[in-house]
DNA sequence: TTAATGACCTATC
DNA sequence: CGATAGGCCATTA
């Protein structure tokens, strides 16, 4: 589906050391609204190793909680490996390290 | 085609 | 601040 292929191309640009929220990276793939298709889309993750869901997160900067890619904590460990700084929260540091566009 | 599901987001109480 | 409800869209059965 083209959709899918928006959104996996989307996650796919991100930068190494940023991350993404849902929202950000379905307004990229063109619309806002496919916050939770995004999730859907990284959920059957066709292209795994090739997809950085782990840079993916919500709007707050906490992890996905529901289905990780093989527990939260690995997560944390692939973002603070590629250089993202994590609050005391146990949240990414979306206020410092959020994707910004370059175009 | 309809109904159900989902790794979300926003608003309200 | 925590919990609940509703809305959004695409995919699957």
């Amino acid at each position: 589906m083209n959709s899918y292929e928006k959104i996996y191309d989307v996650v796919t640009r991100i930068p190494r050391g940023c991350v993404a929220t849902y929202g950000q990276v379905a307004a990229l793939a063109g619309n806002v609204h496919w916050a939770r298709v995004v999730g859907y889309a990284l959920h059957v993750n066709p292209k795994p190793g090739v997809i950085p869901c782990h840079r993916v997160v919500m709007k707050d900067g906490s992890l996905s909680t529901a289905f990780a890619f093989g527990g939260e904590n690995v997560q944390r460990a692939l973002l603070e490996g590629e250089g993202v700084p994590f609050l005391p929260d146990g949240k990414v540091d979306v206020a410092g390290c959020r994707w910004k566009i370059d175009f």
